[in-house]
DNA sequence: CAAATTTGACCAGG
DNA sequence: CCTGGTCAAATTTG
């Protein structure tokens, strides 16, 4: 089976560490700060991307992250980068992104969502790109990264957790995730999953998707997405930015 | 020029 | 003590 080495989805919110920046302006806050800030929904997604054609599954849910940082994980051969919504000083969205790619798959791509959104996914008072087709030059940032293992002649290029992926669902809205009230959502993802070309490739059968929901409110899902059907399924195109 | 990204440092929890 | 996580400053890109 699978060796899970780390706790799977047991990351903890990050609580209210580093406020050394503060002057001693001691305000009414007590160093008493909660440990851990409660209701924090987190789910994982894992997708799978593939390079080999230039497919590449999107990671982006249609919101702006910006990187805030990068640590390398004991146990991981690759290291975690940790995105944040870009309004979390505008609108006060606190929600985060963990992207993490699998030390076993290079191509898979472990992604933790924490927090809600409070900012407008796409939807901006007037932005809505009407047309705008597509891009075809997604990834090429960051690229030093060794080597990745001969997977079955995958050479994997060097798209970091840096990569702006674009991974949008067919009308999911982590609105109530607190609820875990969304197992319908992979019910679209039921087929199509299983690689014909990958020849003999079996292990996939426990990689359908299943749900797992701690009782620390904190609930989790992992699917694999087909790169294939990832493609089609692209009737809205991310870049809906706007100054 | 601004925004985003990068890298290092620091902190808190286990 | 070590690991994981975040922020800050510096740098890069648009």
């Amino acid at each position: 089976m699978a060796t899970q080495p780390e706790s799977s989805v047991s990351i903890e919110e990050s609580p209210r560490s580093q406020d050394y920046n503060q002057p001693f302006d001691n305000q009414q806050e007590d160093k008493v700060v909660s440990k851990k800030r409660k209701a924090m929904p987190t789910w994982q997604n894992q997708i799978r991307i593939s390079t080999e054609n230039g497919l590449e599954g999107n990671t982006d849910d249609g919101y702006s992250w910006r990187k805030y940082g990068q640590k390398d994980i004991l146990g991981s051969k690759f290291p975690r980068s940790y995105y944040r919504c870009t309004y979390r000083y505008i609108h006060h969205c606190l929600a985060r992104k963990q992207v993490q790619r699998t030390n076993e798959d290079p191509t898979v791509f472990e992604i933790t969502y924490k927090g809600q959104h409070s900012c407008n996914p796409t939807a901006s008072p007037s932005a809505a790109p009407p047309h705008s087709p597509e891009k075809h030059d997604p990834i090429e940032q960051t690229n030093h990264q060794l080597a990745l293992p001969p997977k079955s002649g995958v050479s994997t290029s060097d798209f970091d957790a840096t990569v702006p992926y674009s991974f949008s669902f067919p009308s999911a809205s982590f609105g109530s995730i607190e609820n875990y009230q969304q197992p319908h959502l992979l019910q679209g993802y039921s087929p199509s999953f299983i690689s014909p070309t990958t020849s003999g490739s079996n292990n996939l059968t426990e990689c359908s998707s299943y749900f797992q929901h701690h009782d620390d409110s904190n609930s989790s899902l992992t699917f694999i997405t087909d790169p294939q059907d990832l493609t089609q399924n692209f009737p809205f195109n991310n870049s809906g930015y706007f100054m």
